[in-house]
DNA sequence: GCCAACGTTGGC
DNA sequence: GCCAACGTTGGC
């Protein structure tokens, strides 16, 4: 029996964490820390599983867009930066016995041969209602639906649109 | 439990 | 770097 596999999208300044980023680390995967948003959080800890595809997207670049794919690895666990005083997004309110904050683990999928601008995006009456282009959206996490994830991906890896 | 102040996000 | 939008905090 096949488990429905979910879409997500997530986001990253590649200034501190680019796609790039992503494939150079150690099995092209990380742990996805730092969201610090209890919608986010919810849906790291409950939501996300393993397999589910997710868009990799730069925000706070010119121009933002999604720059390719990756998968869900680990499914949610603590967040270990929100017990160490030494990090930026250390929480001195959360409780080790009773995390407030969780992460996935995600291993890059592809780098797409152009980024789909945030431009395109808004363009495109396939993807008119993603998240990530309603006014004000700001999650770090989203919900993308798998409709939405084919023709992110058609765009993704056509030179030419 | 209201809501003003504050901090952060992220396109531009 | 500006600033609108939004989430969180905390005084009352």
């Amino acid at each position: 029996m096949a488990e429905k596999r979910n879409y997500w999208l997530v986001k990253s300044e590649p200034d501190v964490f680019s796609i790039d980023d992503l494939f150079a680390a150690p099995g092209k995967s990380t742990c996805w820390d730092g969201v610090r948003n209890y919608t986010a959080r919810n849906m790291l800890r409950d939501e996300l599983k393993n397999g589910d595809g997710v868009l990799y997207y730069h925000s706070r670049t010119d121009p933002p867009g999604i720059a390719g794919t990756a998968e869900v690895v680990r499914e949610g666990y603590p967040d270990h930066t929100q017990f160490d005083p030494k990090n930026s997004h250390f929480d001195a309110k959360a409780d080790p016995e009773n995390p407030r904050w969780f992460m996935v683990d995600i291993r890059a999928l592809e780098k797409f041969p152009r980024h789909v601008p945030l431009e395109e995006i808004k363009a495109s009456s396939k993807l008119a209602e993603m998240a990530v282009v309603q006014r004000g959206q700001r999650l770090s996490v989203q919900r993308v639906t798998a409709a939405e994830w084919r023709e992110v991906l058609r765009m993704g890896k056509s030179e030419k649109r």
